[in-house]
DNA sequence: CTCGGTGCAAATGCTTTGCAATGTC
DNA sequence: GACATTGCAAAGCATTTGCACCGAG
């Protein structure tokens, strides 16, 4: 993905604020989210940044966590469990989620026609929509076959 | 509502899985279930079991909560915050969430259309859904008009 | 030089667990 | 009676917080 431009983007949202500070952890953090692949919670974040070399501790990887959420750069989900899990948000189409209840294997997909509808009732309630999770859980066609 | 279905189900869930009891203190937190309004949270519904002379501890609403949510007759979400909600879902139909990030206020709406199109998402994928979660969140009418 | 950010460790708060006592089947 | 369930308190975890130190602006 586009290192710069994620960058940048977070840059100019760190100066947006006025008070927020660009520090070195910040965008470390923001490298290993840009190169990480599908959904991850903190600590493997986290292991991943240790092993990497990197010095940040758990609170950072918390705290940076949210400014990147506040700029779009990651989102956050709560599936069934009591972790938080994450995904980078940069350079992605919007798309929800189906889990598998028996393997926990997480299954993307996107439809306009949902945004759409879902946009829909927003209005018509007068609601105005800063993000949407549509999450379907029941059991993958791979669980399926096995039974 | 028809507490007395409610038990049904909850005796035929209980006796179905071999092994399961039917204890006073599941009917009673079913009962407190079916009193409540909207959603809850465990420590609301502990209190209002205790509060009426009901005696439980946390750990058996917590189990209790699992076998109803089992049987279907109350539903558990996960919105922003670190705590789960629940709500009783006998006798309502199937709905989803708009949530204000402002002012914390949650709106229940059904779209059949989203229904529909979840099917066929799921079925393209030869998904097998058991529940859908529809959050939407953003910023309500009220909350909209103060700023 | 200021004041926001970091690291660490302790604290918090929801949820789960271990175990003896209880009461359903 | 056997054994699932309960209550209690302790333990577990993910997340947050307090505070001294550091370093970006």
């Amino acid at each position: 993905m586009d290192t710069q431009a994620a960058h940048e983007i977070l840059t100019k949202h760190l100066k947006s604020n006025g008070k927020q500070r660009a520090t070195p952890e910040r965008f470390a953090i923001l490298d290993a989210v840009l190169q990480s692949q599908g959904h991850f919670d903190v600590e493997a974040l986290y292991y991943r940044l240790i092993s990497n070399g990197v010095k940040v501790s758990k609170a950072t990887v918390y705290n940076t966590l949210e400014v990147l959420q506040e700029c779009g750069l990651v989102s956050k989900y709560r599936f069934a469990e009591n972790t938080s899990r994450y995904e980078k948000a940069f350079g992605r189409p919007h798309h929800h989620h189906m889990i598998c209840l028996n393997c926990g294997d997480i299954i993307e997909f996107t439809s306009d026609r949902l945004e759409r509808i879902q946009e829909e009732m927003a209005n018509s309630k007068g609601f105005e929509i800063q993000s949407t999770t549509i999450q379907i859980f029941g059991t993958c066609s791979k669980c399926r076959k096995k039974v």
